[in-house]
DNA sequence: CAAGCTATCAATTGATTACTTAAATAACAA
DNA sequence: TTGTTATTTAAGTAATCAATTGATAGCTTG
């Protein structure tokens, strides 16, 4: 029989990986990384912490072998360092938010009233059909990173100036980060005051890309 | 916008679920659990640690809503919540081990020398033909609280009593916990050593019983 | 090669965590 | 009731962790 210490080792080595989701600065972290690429810099600034605190956190995470890190010249890009990494984040945060109350209270005194969804199968139908306009409100740069196809960028923060831009005669659909995200919930209803009719897709860029259920 | 306050006790609230994940001696007791459920006394026991340790760390995981407690008689016996529960722990131990060289390290020391491996599909086929004998290497307890269809139970170590239960034209086929338990390593190894052709399969009970992949 | 960034490191502080031992509680049986 | 066994709680200590601050290192540009 193997013995307890080679077990334990073994325990420990895994351990590893569930510290690295164990601090909520490091989550905001690896939540900012699924939308994309980022430096220091800039995840420091999304997440509101210091440079120096967002960087050990980065480093905590790229030894528990969850991101990549690659210098171009005077910043160091972070990436999330494979799509399995980007589904068990996903898979922590879906389980944690159906089973604890709490992320439900924490996550509604964020994101605000609800708004009306749709979901995927229906999107891709009405869609095909020309029926509705899909809009990508988050920052432009994380729209070039990457988006759903047939999607227009109108980042949150130009939707006032743009929305002649927006054909009004079809149901507009907006997307953002994902379902803690308050982009798309905002613009929603920013939409509707507007008068126009709009909903929210059920999911953000990171989980259509890899195709997971809401 | 929404203030920054709420989105961190959103990640407060998720990083809750990652710090149960965050304690070597937490991911054993949840490892031991994915078998069946168990008492705080035989938790500790088989996790070698002491019973108000293990009691607490019982604690931690129920607080993050992972097992569930049910008084009986005088002890109290603890389970993994849901299915839900189990597929997220089994995804942070495979990711973890696919990615970290320790882990692969640490699991080869525990575990010994490698053995011949046969995969799901292979075992169905070829058990349905009766070209092979499955068993179930596990104590007998944990074999009845449940078992793969056809196999039948002979704990590691009554292997060397009851060869001559196993037919000597047949190939044999031992499972245990998973791909991180000794058991049917080493069963195999002994069968082996006795003369008789035997394999390994690639994935333990908990695997088998919501068919991840291996 | 000096100035200006960005990122990291090192040292410190305060807070949290794990584990041990010992005492308390709960269920049950005699 | 009293004794027995299983579990939980409490208290104490050592270790670890998160965040801050200030210094250092790496790259780019003039």
């Amino acid at each position: 029989m193997a013995t307890r210490a080679a077990k334990s080792e073994l325990f420990e080595a895994l351990a590893v990986t569930g510290r690295a989701f164990s601090s909520p600065r490091r989550l905001e972290l690896l939540d900012l990384l699924a939308q994309g690429e980022r430096s220091v810099e800039e995840l420091a600034r999304e997440s509101g912490q210091s440079s120096a605190n967002a960087s050990q956190h980065l480093q905590a995470l790229h030894a528990a072998g969850m991101v990549t890190r690659e210098r171009e010249g005077t910043r160091v890009r972070y990436a999330l360092a494979d799509e399995e990494t980007l589904r068990l984040w996903l898979a922590l945060r879906d389980t944690s938010a159906r089973r604890l109350a709490e992320v439900e209270r924490a996550a509604r005194g964020y994101l605000g009233p609800d708004v009306e969804t749709i979901d995927r199968e229906e999107l891709r139908a009405r869609l095909k059909n020309g029926e509705l306009v899909l809009i990508d409100v988050r920052p432009e740069g994380e729209f070039e990173a990457g988006h759903i196809d047939g999607a227009r960028s109108v980042p949150l923060d130009e939707l006032e100036q743009r929305l002649d831009e927006l054909p009004a005669d079809r149901e507009i659909v907006a997307y953002c980060r994902g379902p803690f995200c308050a982009y798309a919930h905002e613009a929603v209803r920013r939409l509707n005051n507007a008068g126009r009719p709009a909903r929210r897709l059920d999911v953000g860029w990171p989980e259509w890309r890899i195709g997971t259920p809401a």
